[in-house]
DNA sequence: TTGATCAATCAAATTATGTTGATCCAAACA
DNA sequence: TGTTTGGATCAACATAATTTGATTGATCAA
């Protein structure tokens, strides 16, 4: 589960599971909705081995979640893990803007 | 210069830029001001070739930005780019709860 | 000028990630 | 049962990213 802030190791773990191009495809299909394995294949033009890979990947970083009903698995997108990531961004930028004190110091 | 909507590559180099401890490492010292690159070096410990390299990374990416003063560079968090990933992060979760069809469809 | 310092760049070596095809497992249905 | 189908996993291979140490260019101070 992810906490409402997010430490360096779990934002690492997020960006670096979407910093791939497949997997922003997997990201952008399932942002319209939950999707099974099955359909995203043939919609994602993918092997199976390889979507299975990715799948696996987003799942693990806690951006997905799935549920099994018969002998399907379906897909959908964790959106805690998103607005995590989002109140880290901005965080980040809250302070930013501050100049640097001149370096000969 | 980003915009205000990123398209699939942006954001997928924005990500990947920031998908790496060390230029998080970078990051996150940025986000408390800016600073100098002999400043940086110091403070988190790395070689000078090696934190030029992931400086690098992180201002193609549109992260940061540069100014020269003397011999000595500052470099800055880009408030924009954090600010566009966390729009595209938002548009993500929209829609994303929607159930799926069942599958033999 | 000359020498010293800050920082970028390059090529070579290393390490991490992604791909492929085969195999395995569980659910469904004959 | 035996067979088919959806998906996960594994090992071998291919590709991409990072690290290192050396070199370079620019700025400054003596």
């Amino acid at each position: 589960m992810i906490k409402n802030t997010l430490n360096r190791e779990q934002s690492r773990q997020l960006l670096k599971a979407l910093a791939d191009p497949i997997r922003l495809d997997v990201i952008h299909a399932l942002a319209q909705g939950e999707r099974c394995v099955c359909d995203l294949t043939g919609e994602l033009n993918l092997s199976q081995s390889k979507l299975s890979f990715h799948l696996r990947v987003l799942r693990e970083a806690g951006l997905l979640t799935d549920r099994q009903s018969g002998r399907w698995i379906y897909y959908r997108l964790q959106p805690d893990a998103l607005a995590a990531l989002e109140a880290w961004l901005a965080e980040l930028r809250r302070h930013c803007s501050e100049s640097a004190t001149p370096c000969p110091s």
